[in-house]
DNA sequence: GGAGGGGTTGACAACGATGTCAGTTGCTAT
DNA sequence: ATAGCAACTGACATCGTTGTCAACCCCTCC
């Protein structure tokens, strides 16, 4: 019994090049193969039981029509419903501090065979609810999220259904979920107290919108530091609601060129700290004025003088948000967390110029 | 008559908090709105012809619910089969010349519903085939790639299917299809002449593994320039295959340490410019010894010197790629094209140093 | 008064795969 | 020889949704 079986879907004459033929489906590799759909599906997911010559048969099948599984049909009627996606809504793709953390989480569940679907936050409240439904739309089976809507209360739903949720950064508002952040007020603490060691007692806080915790929490850090000095309240500088690098540049400029300007600065996000140091390098006060940033940045040690940041880890931050979804998809229920990753000071110069006197 | 239409599903009386309730479908929406499930279909998916009184039985059982539509599902039956997904494999998320082409790809897509499931390729073939099948067995609607293999041939069938394909960074091989990268050989030739110009004779070009086409255009680009001068081809330094920045860093110490060592270094890649950079500094001979570099760095302008570039747009390479692929969605069948995105030289020190004598 | 038409609605099949289950085959143990 | 069992196989229902189509209501127009 020689296999002449013949597949009877549209063998219609086609005229050359472009006509796309249609996609195969598993009834196509079974019918050329001679088999039934059932056991094609057993042999493409490698299930057991099937004889050898079987296997053989519907993978030559497979690979003469180009056969790729559509695991999104599978997913419709498999019992456990995984799409195996990871939803990541992270500040900004392009932005380093994002790009680590989508890598870190890319890693942990690559192997597993998770796909990412990222977005950008913009740090916009709708679009993050707007992104979030899109995920949920999609059925990923967890989500890892940076937040800035005013509260996360709309997730409540999602999370009693038990898809795992894991906040990454900042800590959500009005909801019980697993979050992983960096130790911000510990390192803005850090910071500041590290300036007022080099003598300074003028020192500017600048700051993101308050409206993004992480940034209340450095500013808090900021505070604490301060009143737990002998520094007059009045005497520190708090800027905040700085929303891009020439805001940060032009607040700096206008410190320095006021009556009694700062000696220190305490840039408490990324593009404020570039804000600063070309707003320090325009007026040439680089070597005078002290400055720490929170958050590392790419060749800051090859600057002049060398930036002393706080640094956060944002590879730890997305590889344990990972292993976090990862076991609650597990069955893991114990009570929510929330890991706080250590920040790291590294002096490299510019935290390290004393206070003049 | 009053709508007391009761659903009869799983009413089971349930334990307390953490037994997750099953999510809701179609069915038990129309069982509580008191319509049928196509009715619901019609008004989530606002189809016209329903009644404003049942569209707001309908959203209000929705809402009761938290009904989430199922894409999947109703990508399955739907006549067009889009996902509304774009698969896309870039270098490594982590890095900012794959993070602005992200972001450029999300930023073009955004708008229309699409959500970009991302991937790194980390210049490894295996790894470019094994995600590439990944995206396909999901059903994106399109692919934007950055390739590695010796060869694309295994993705004719997808194309012959109809599948809309756009290379970025690099042209494939084996294959025909669009691609988005930027002008490699000019970029490596403005640089090198730039050297020239600037007096130098004895030039290094430092470059990636040959593998990547990429790396080869730009070798091409340097030999080809340094071809059109008077330099005795035996005077230029070339050193490729160098897949970090470490070594980098050492080819650089081992060159200036020979006999006869470069007055101007040409690096090719982003890593090896930053190794350069390292090495000429810990040498102290970062003011004597020339260095331009292609692709910018974040920063590059705050050096000391200014690091000179051939800046790359990473950006429109993304724009472009996903316009493409929204083109060829949309039916366009036009001859498929290479395009290339135009690099900047941008002098701010670094290049400008003069060869002695 | 009846034909014709537009707005509204739901029953039903279908999309491509997997879970269930029963049937067939070829052993081994009695 | 025959029961019993394991390996192998496929028919069929099903997942949640959308496309098709027919039914129904309520007009308007001859």
């Amino acid at each position: 019994m020689t296999s002449m079986s013949n597949a009877p879907r549209e063998t219609v004459a086609r005229s050359s090049t472009s006509a796309p033929r249609s996609r195969p489906t598993m009834r196509d590799v079974a019918a050329l193969a001679g088999v039934g759909i059932k056991t094609v599906s057993r042999v493409i997911n490698h299930e057991p039981n099937v004889s050898i010559q079987t296997i053989q048969r519907v993978q030559a099948a497979a690979a003469a029509l180009h056969y790729q599984l559509d695991v999104n049909a599978g997913n419709l009627r498999r019992s456990d419903r995984r799409t195996g996606t990871i939803g990541l809504l992270v500040g900004n793709v392009a932005n380093p501090f994002s790009g680590a953390i989508h890598r870190a989480v890319e890693d942990a569940t690559h192997d597993l065979g998770f796909a990412v679907v990222s977005a950008s936050l913009d740090d916009d409240p709708d679009r993050e609810q707007r992104l979030v439904r899109e995920f949920l739309k999609r059925r990923v089976d967890g989500l890892i999220l940076t937040t800035i809507a005013p509260t996360q209360a709309y997730l409540a739903p999602e999370l009693e259904r038990g898809t795992p949720v894991v906040f990454v950064d900042r800590v959500p508002r009005d909801i019980d979920a697993d979050a992983v952040v960096s130790t911000n007020f510990d390192g803005a603490v850090r910071a500041t107290e590290h300036l007022i060691h080099h003598g300074h007692r003028r020192i500017a806080y600048l700051g993101d919108r308050t409206a993004i915790t992480t940034a209340q929490h450095r500013e808090n850090g900021f505070l604490s530091a301060i009143g737990a000095s002998d520094i007059h309240a009045g005497e520190a500088i708090v800027v905040d609601q700085l929303d891009d690098e020439q805001q940060a540049r032009d607040a700096v400029a206008r410190l320095l060129a006021s009556d009694h300007p700062p000696t220190a600065i305490f840039a408490a996000q990324n593009l404020i700290t570039i804000g600063a140091i070309r707003a320090l390098r325009a007026l040439g006060a680089q070597h005078r004025v002290a400055l720490v940033g929170f958050d590392d940045i790419v060749l800051g040690d090859l600057l002049d003088p060398g930036l002393t940041v706080v640094a956060q880890n944002p590879k730890s931050i997305g590889r344990m948000a990972a292993e976090l979804i990862l076991r609650r998809l597990d069955g893991d229920d114990s009570p929510v967390t929330t890991i706080e990753i250590p920040t790291t000071l590294i002096p490299r110069g510019s935290g390290e110029i004393r206070a003049p006197q």
